[in-house]
DNA sequence: TAAAAATTTTTGGTTAATCCTAAATTTTTT
DNA sequence: AAAAAATTTAGGATTAACCAAAAATTTTTA
């Protein structure tokens, strides 16, 4: 349906890094702080932002900075829903606490299938709030489903894996 | 404690079909064969076994291939062992049938931490078989631990998610 | 067993992701 | 308007995964 978006694993962690800032926070964020945060030079913060740009993710202005756009911000959702769902899981299922679930979170949650994470969320009715109490973003095509149609394969070639 | 050995995701998934095939089924890898399974070039595999042969995973011979070490095995299992148990996960939390499982446990197994995996082991009272019935290693690190004991974090640095 | 066929390796690339340093540029402070 | 601070550019480095074509080796078979 919509266009195919293929963000570098990093570069998901910078966007979701701005989008907490700049539409949680709602505070500017800096080359700088972004470089100290993730303790990388400002050069590579640069670097980061001229490839989101030019994904359409993110406005970018020299000297200015980086403002996401409705693209950028979307799929900055689409992300943090993911990392937060794992969060709900760890927390309920596996009894981490909050932080350790953040950090165990933040490992995968990228590397998460859209099907996989949402086959959480129905398992848990769709939780709203993380264990942080942040929301937890909707999806439409989670919503509205049951926990009971189980979820099966199209049974194609051989795996490589099992 | 043991060395760390890092692997690329790329080397972990040639180096589990290498003990599948090789202590599995017993079979002769031959670099057509992981060529054609992985739909990449002869010279891709070379490559791979002189990497896993670096880093004393493999024992490598040219023209005769590629044998598992010691190391190699442990390591092997390790991935494998990750696997299966995000299997069990997928199948008995998800409903998810054995194939649909083993491709989504194909997407993150090799990144999930050994901390998650073992939760989850415990969680299911260290399965032996994963769904297909194959054996699920166990590990020392996670037998014997009761499923009480919560997780948590020496809250430290200020985390970039949640 | 020698030539042909098949397999494997070597050589010499490519692209993408992440990251860096130093110099140049722009903005902000004082 | 200097000086200081922040940011970008330019030019690199490394690592992971790939590939094609040529060379080397093994296997097949006539």
């Amino acid at each position: 349906m919509s266009v195919r978006i293929n963000l570098a694993p990093k570069e998901g962690k910078y966007l979701t890094f701005l989008y907490r800032k700049q539409v949680e926070e709602e505070k500017r964020v800096t080359t700088t702080i972004l470089a100290k945060s993730f303790r990388v030079n400002p050069a590579t913060v640069t670097e980061i932002f001229q490839k989101l740009a030019k994904k359409k993710l993110v406005e970018y202005t020299r000297y200015y900075g980086a403002k996401l756009t409705e693209r950028g911000i979307v799929e900055a959702e689409r992300l943090i829903r993911k990392h937060r769902i794992l969060e709900v899981f760890l927390v309920r299922f596996l009894r981490y606490d909050a932080a350790k679930a953040c950090k165990e979170a933040s490992i995968i949650d990228h590397y998460c299938s859209e099907e996989l994470i949402n086959a959480i969320c129905q398992a848990y009715r769709h939780p709203k709030r993380c264990p942080c109490n942040k929301t937890i973003f909707s999806n439409p095509d989670c919503e509205g489903k049951s926990e009971l149609e189980s979820k099966s394969s199209n049974q194609t070639v051989g795996d490589l894996n099992g």
